[in-house]
DNA sequence: GTAATCTCTCTAGCGGCTAGAGCTTCAAGA
DNA sequence: TCTTGAAGCTCTAGCCGCTAGAGAGATTAC
């Protein structure tokens, strides 16, 4: 049994991040001190590892709660898992594309090589997308 | 002279956003009506376009104050306009970077063939970072 | 016993909007 | 000119995923 702050220490996870998972209804309302102070076993941190895994990875809030509700069934089918990640992986590549395209257009204005606002690239071209090469 | 619905239109940006530019200063305070709406002309619609077009390309609130603020001195050198633009680019760079890690620990995951949970890939990982190929 | 360090709850704030309640104003048609 | 319906007004609260702080109580080491 461990304190908030050991667990925190433990999973790399802040004390008040721990509290607000906890308030989600991602770890369970752990057991208290006669104090009232909570106490961790093990199994709060693996749990917390798994969620702060899984923020790491990108899944929302609303997503662990369903991983971490499967991952409690090892006797039920995966497909639910594959959707999330398979969803998780469309959006990351969504982004990434985004990205790309800001990336071509953030390059191509910081090339400006003028010395006034009057005739700068990076000026003139956020007053007119039609400057821009591509979308956004 | 065009009401706030018009401008929106124009510009390609809700109403409340607009409003609320005006409130963090972006919008100048806009003229009114003798029943107290806005007027905006077609220097508002340009003053918009390029508030839209700077959040398209990812600069911040903050930074579109400054901007704004630059493009109405034409005499004055684009260094800092230069400065803005080159942080924007390597912010963009340092998310693709860590999307990119993302998505190959996810197309990995999202390679599973098991049926069930006891031997998901999906669940197996988020548990272990372990057993991750990279950082993130 | 006392001091230092945790921990508790509760509330509010971040950024960049977005939504709704409850009201007033405007513009077009009869 | 009057009516009606759309559009506008202000104010407040909510979204996500935390983060910070106040002011109180608990624990721990010496
Ligand atoms: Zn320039
Ligand atoms: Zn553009
Ligand atoms: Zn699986
Ligand atoms: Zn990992």
């Amino acid at each position: 049994m461990f304190s908030i702050g050991e667990l925190s220490r433990r999973a790399g996870v802040k004390i008040p991040t721990i509290r607000y998972y906890e308030q989600m209804g991602l770890m369970a309302a752990a057991d208290r001190s006669e104090g009232n102070q909570r106490r961790y076993s093990k199994d709060g941190l693996k749990r917390l590892s798994f969620i702060r895994h899984s923020r790491e990875l990108g899944f929302s809030i609303d997503d662990i709660r369903g991983l971490l509700e499967l991952s409690q069934h090892p006797e039920k089918p995966c497909r639910d898992a594959h959707n999330m990640a398979a969803r998780r992986l469309d959006d990351v590549r969504a982004r990434i594309a985004k990205l790309r395209r800001l990336e071509r257009e953030l390059k191509r204005i910081s090339g400006c090589d003028a010395d006034t606002i009057a005739h700068c690239a990076v000026i003139e071209t956020l007053a007119d997308h039609g400057l821009c090469e591509g979308d956004h």
